[in-house]
Order: structure tokens, then C-alpha cells, then sequence
DNA sequence: AATGAATGAGCATTCATTCAT
DNA sequence: GATGAATGAATGCTCATTCAT
């Protein structure tokens, strides 16, 4: 389904498990990049990233957005680029694990009580709110997905991230007999990680309109009956 | 999420309506573009679409296939391919939209019982089956969806075509009382045509992997559960 | 100044000289290509000219106008072109021909009368007015004189024959003391030819506007008066 | 004959008259493409511009000079033709304006006298110069202008330039009684400026050869007999 | 003779990447 | 480090000409 499970991912139930266990990827992956780098050279590096970004998104397309088209957007020097990144791809990596990464964070309930259908209504209206504020991005990410490997590689890790998490709590919930035991805590949240993932697709990147609330709730009650929660 | 379900789609319940109550686009699309040509002219064209598919195929990519390897894999000459289609996304309209018609086609219950459920499962077995054959064509058609306007269109069409059918049964079932009757049929059978279309994607495009059977009955008990299906 | 002058050509005092003196190519030069055609096929060919003039003249230029424009026009099928021309180049010469035969046979004056000026006048009237007729045509020559290096030649032979016609007036005139007998004949006729030729392009080629009766009675008195004729 | 006139053009009797009163076109027309230039930028634009003046006059033709036959002349890379240049056509307008206005400005009598007969030979001798020393551009030129309506409409404007310089002095001539005042001054301008340019192209493009001395003299001869010349 | 499909050389243009200043 | 000009490989498309039927 969805270009956007594919990519950044679904809700939670994340409980009481460490909120942020994996955090994919994470800014950290080019601490080497960094290493070494002059303030100003630090300031030039990241006006690139702020500049793509805009550049990517004014496009709405990943191939048609030019390094000419970057480096206008930024304010530098066209050879500045490669000063500070390999290649287009190199860049929009950088850009995509962070923006993967900010969803992730932001797909991460915040709620701490006890409800499991409370808990997933929270997850899935913090994940699809941060679907719709990346929507532009999540769209290039898409594309960059369909065309290169390891961009598909970077959508798994995270979906993966999402899928781990809710995984172990339906596996708890599970354990509890809170849910239907002959569910396959795995597969499942696979399943569901994929159907709020594609919706979000399908709403913010493909436009399709529903209505706010009702669209929230049906994925809630599709959710907690699917798994055929009950109250204790 | 996916990409997949943005093209071809997802799982039944078409029940009793009509198994192919809208066939969309089908392959009549290119009727006049057909008008008019010898039977060599349709035998060289016919050779252009098959080729292009296994160039497609072998590339993996639409962006990367040249119309020199589709020319070459066809065994026809350069310019023989402009007299057939105006350009590779001409060609590639028509080879989209003949496995998405497929894939719809196939997608189509063809169990005639009156158990929601075992119609449920029917489907989805169809649906996942026929994804898993086209899976080298369903990956191309992703890219060109996320980077074309016009796949995008024929990509939601499609998934239209399936969201309708099974917003129809949706309906009827909550009429009969045989469902949970506060859910919204609509946006229930979109979020459910995401969930099978991106689960796919997942499986068969992304390469997770899955036992086969444990995955489709847990998909089945997964849409069951989350429609609250009634016995009667 | 003209294109014009370039090919067909201008005007006059071919007196009692034969009027067709040098028919420049003529016709007949594809006497050959004609020999050994059934009737069939020279109803074929002659369609292959006149749809092709018609071509030509649509498209207004020599090189956007494709050989399958040409068939097209002409009703016949894309490999019949090459059953009776070798070339684009071959059928549009026969063309130019044929229409730089008329202009120089319409350039002829019809006067009969030993009045100098009346024949210059009565010269241009007609080589004007022929020029107007074939604009369309001429248009399409000069691009290919100034292309083709045979068009050039073409066109020189057939503007030729105008100055050969007037020089030989010229020094009739010019031994019977009727005209300046200080001017060069041959280098006269030239350049009266040149003023004619050129003035023709300006106004029907190139769109110039004029007053039809002003610039003719201008052109007569340039005439006359440059070469200081005298009434008897 | 004519091309020439068409683009470029003729002679003068500017007289008193300011010897520019209107520098058709001029070189500062690409004012804004030069802006911003580095040194070494203009440098390679400069390059390009005569490797691509010297492609032209090697080829003789507009068209079958290639991009890459400019950029081998030029010793510049391929794609820096498109740094500078948005086609050939865009470069050749600017070659073509140059041509043009440094023959409109070699065609400026430099005479300062009062007699009309001399002032009219010293400006056809040195348009006459100027063409032949132009002779290879002008050919291009003239070949540009049949083809393209943006060549066509710079040459008329240049011809303009000239004739209305032309029609100016024979107004006056007019008013003062110094010439045939029956004659249109308007239309005589035109058609001499016809003469003396198609003149000009029959002589340096097409070849014709003609004595130098015996030439001038007659065209002023008849240029002189033409406009009726007193001598005060 | 007629037909129209097949052929492929030819050319303009783009754009990521390199490199001299 | 910054700059932006230089580079040239890569590729889509056209269209005159050939050829099998």
C-alpha cells in the first residue's frame, strides 16, 4: 500500500515502552560529515540542507528538482555544493532521515494512561498530523523511494521502527488476554502500521478529502476492533 | 501504505454486485489508437508492448529504461517506436493500464456464498495472489506514480474502482445489521483498501517476508474483527 | 534586392526579339523521367506535383514541408514518392521550373508597339503582376535557392534569360541613339533586372505595401528615365 | 537578387542629413545577455561568437552548420554553447545584428559635399565595399532571413534604415527642384535601394562578375538619370 | 505500381560533476 | 572555502529513404 508506510510510519500503543527504543537513523549518521567543519563552513552546509528543502518542496519532485535549483534556493556558489555533499542523493538523504526522524518522534504517543483504544486514537492522530505537516516532503521522499534503493531501504528501517514498537505492545496486550489471542502480534501490526500509513498517503500526499474527526475515529474503532481489544 | 494501493487494489466483498461493475479504464482505452494499423503494424506494436515490459522489468525502473532497450528487447528498429506510441509514457499509460485492469479483474471475488467473511478472505487471497504475479510490473508503476501526475490519476482510479465496491458492501452489511453499524463504510473501506493494497506493497514490492498463510488469515480476521461482523 | 529577382525575374523591352528566346529549362528537362510511364503512373505523378505544391504553399517553407506532407496532400501512398521523384529536392526542382517557365513566359511583354517606354511599362505591369500570382510559390524558391546551390543556379539561369532579353533591347536602343549611349547595356539590364526583382519580393514576398498604380508608374518612370530614353 | 537588400542595404544621399540618425538594431542589444558576465565569461562568449562566424563562413550555410561545428571552432566545450546562447538561432540574431549595423553604418556616405550625383556614388561605393567584404555573412545571412521570420523582419528593418535615409534626401531634392518631382520619393527610395542591393547580392553571393569601375559608374548613372538630377 | 511499415543516422539539449581562480 | 565557468556523456526524437508485401 503506500508509499507512505513505506516511508515514515503509523501509530503506537507504544506505552510504557521506551517511547523512542530505536530511533532510527537519527542525525547522527553524519557526525563524520560534520567532523572537521568550520563555523562558517557549518553555516554554508546547512543553508544547503535549508535551501533543498524548499527546493524540493517548491518542485513537489525530487527529479525535477536541480542542484542549480538547490544552490539558487540556498544563496551559494554551485560549486559549494560539492563541497559539502556527494551528490544530490547524498543531500536528500540527510533530509530524509531527518524528516523520517521528526515523524517518527512525532508518531510516538504522548499518552501514558492505561486505555489501549485511547492510546491508539492518540498515536494515530499524532502520526497523521505530522503526515500532514510533512506532506510535502513525504511526497519527494516517495518518489526518491520509488526510484532508489536505498531510499527504500531508509522507508523499511522506519516503518520497521513504527512496526517493532507496536508489535511489542500487541504482543503485551496479548500476554494480558487484552486482545484477541489468536491474532499474530506481528503480522497484524505489520497490517495496521499499513493501513494508517497508506491513508495518510492517500489524504496528503494523493489529496483525497475526508472529514478530520470522522476519518480519526474510523481508524480508531477499525483499530481497536481489529484487534478485538477489551477493557481489562 | 503504498504505493501499491495507489495503483491496483485491494480486497473484496464485492458479494453479489456485479463482479465487474466498473472495469476501470480497461484495455478498450487504446481502441483507436489500434484503428487503422495492419495486421503487421499490430503484430510490430504488439512486439514494442512486450518488450517494453520485460525491458521494464529487467531495469526495474521506469526512469532507467530507455527506449533503446525497449527498441532492442523488441528487436525493432529506433524509430519504429514512434510510429507507435508518441513516447515511453504513452507506451507505459497502456502497459499500466492493462495490469491494473488485470489486477482489478483478479482482485474480484469469485465466491458466491453468503458468508462476509469467507468472502472477505476470498478476496484478499485473490487480491495479494495476482499482486505477487505482477509484482515486477507493480513496482514500476509505483515510480511512475510518484513522479507523474497522469499514473497517479490512473493509480487512484483504480483503487477507486475497489473502494467503491467494497464501500457498496460495507453498506449493505450495515443496512442488514451484520456489521458494526457506527462505522463510516466509506472511510472504512478506504482505510481497509490501504491495509491490503500497502500490505502487498510491503510483501511483495518491499520484500518483506511473510508466511503466506498466517498472513492472509490474519489479514481476514483483521478486517472481520475491525467491521465487527455479525454471524447473520 | 531580392530573392525575388533571384529566381524568376523581371521585366522587359524583350521587343520584337522572339519571345521565348531562351525558354530557361522549360519543361522538358524531365522528358526522361517521364519516358516509360503508363498512364497510370503519370496520373500518379502529376498528382505527386500538385499536392505537393499545394504542400508547399500551406506550409509557406521548404524545409518544414516533410515528404509525408506531400503524399498526404497528394493521395497517394509514402512509398509512391520515391516511385517518381529521388528526392524532396528532385520533385521541388521540377517545380520551380515549371513555375520560373511561366513567370518568364507571363514576364514577356505582349506589346507590339515601338514605344519604349510603353513596352517597359507594359513589361513590369505583367512581370509584377505574375509575381503576385506566384508569391506563394516564390516564397518557397528563394528559401530554396538560398539553401541548395542548384536552386541557385536555378534561379540565376531563368534571371539570365531576362537580362539577355533586355540587354539585347538595350543595345538596340542604344545604337539607335534612343538611349543614353554612355550606359553599359548589359550592366544596366542587370540592375534595372535587380530593381524589379527585388521590388517584387519587397511587395509580395516580404509583405511591403504599395499603391498598386503609384508604384508601377514609378517603377516605369525609373526606368525610363535612368536610361535617358528619347522618344524617337 | 535580392536577399541582400533584403537584410542589409544600400546607398545614400544621407547627406546633411545625421549620418545615423537611426543605427538599426546596433550591438547594444544584447546589453542585458552580456550583464553579469565574469571576464572569463565574456571571454568564452566571445569565443563562441567567432568560432561560430567562422563555422558559418566555413560551412556557407545556416543550416548545416551545426552546434558542434561552432563549439569546435570555438575550442569550447559543447555545453558551453548553451551557457551563453540559447540556440543558434539566438546566437546568429546577434552576429547578424552586428553584420547588419556595421553595414548600415559602412553604407553612411561619409561625403560631405553638395553635389547629389557624387554624394549617390560615394554612398553605393561604399555600400557595394561593405557587401563584398561581407559577402560570407551576408550569404548566411540572406539564407537565415528566407527561412525564419525573425531574420526576416531584422532585415527589413535594416533595409528600412536605409531606404528611409534615401527618401528623405529625395524629398528634398523634390522640394528644392533638384530632381523629377513626379517621382514618388517614397517608392523610388525603395526600388533603388532594390537596385542597388540586389545588385550587390547578384554580384557577391551569387557571383556574377562584373568590372569594379564599369559597375559603380553605371549604377550611379543610372541612380543619377533615374531621380531626373539637376545640377542646381 | 502501390502501399505503408521499418530503418537508423543525425542532432539539439540537459545537467551532474569537475576544476581553475 | 567560495565561486561559477567548463565539461561532455547521455538520450529523446525526427524524418528521409528503403523495402517487403
Amino acid at each position: 500500500m503506500a508509499k507512505s508506510t513505506r516511508t515514515g510510519t503509523p501509530s503506537g500503543l507504544e506505552a510504557a515502552s521506551a517511547p523512542d527504543a530505536e530511533p532510527p537513523d537519527s542525525a547522527l549518521m553524519n557526525a563524520d560529515a560534520l567532523a572537521g567543519l568550520s563555523a562558517k563552513g557549518l553555516r554554508t552546509r546547512k543553508r544547503l540542507l535549508e535551501g533543498a528543502r524548499s527546493a524540493f518542496e517548491k518542485k513537489g519532485s525530487y527529479v525535477e528538482t536541480r542542484i542549480s535549483d538547490i544552490v539558487k534556493e540556498s544563496g551559494v556558489a554551485y560549486g559549494s555544493f560539492y563541497t559539502y555533499f556527494e551528490s544530490k542523493e547524498a543531500l536528500f538523504y540527510e533530509l530524509a532521515v531527518e524528516v523520517v526522524h521528526e515523524m517518527y518522534v512525532e508518531g510516538t504517543s504522548r499518552y501514558r494512561g492505561d486505555n489501549p483504544l485511547e492510546r491508539i486514537d492518540a498515536s494515530n492522530r499524532q502520526f497523521l498530523d505530522s503526515y500532514r505537516r510533512h506532506a510535502a516532503m513525504m511526497t519527494i521522499i516517495e518518489q526518491a523511494a520509488a526510484l532508489y534503493p536505498e531510499f527504500r531501504a531508509l522507508r523499511r528501517r522506519l516503518r520497521q521502527g513504527f512496526v517493532d514498537r507496536i508489535a511489542a505492545n500487541f504482543e503485551r496486550l496479548s500476554s494480558a488476554r487484552r486482545m484477541d489471542t489468536s491474532i499474530d502480534p506481528v503480522i497484524a501490526a505489520h497490517a495496521l502500521v499499513s493501513m494508517t500509513d497508506n491513508f495518510g498517503y492517500l489524504w496528503f500526499v494523493l489529496g483525497e478529502s475526508f472529514d478530520d474527526e470522522k476519518a480519526l475515529t474510523t481508524l480508531t474503532q477499525l483499530w481497536g476492533n481489529s484487534l478485538g481489544l477489551r477493557r481489562s
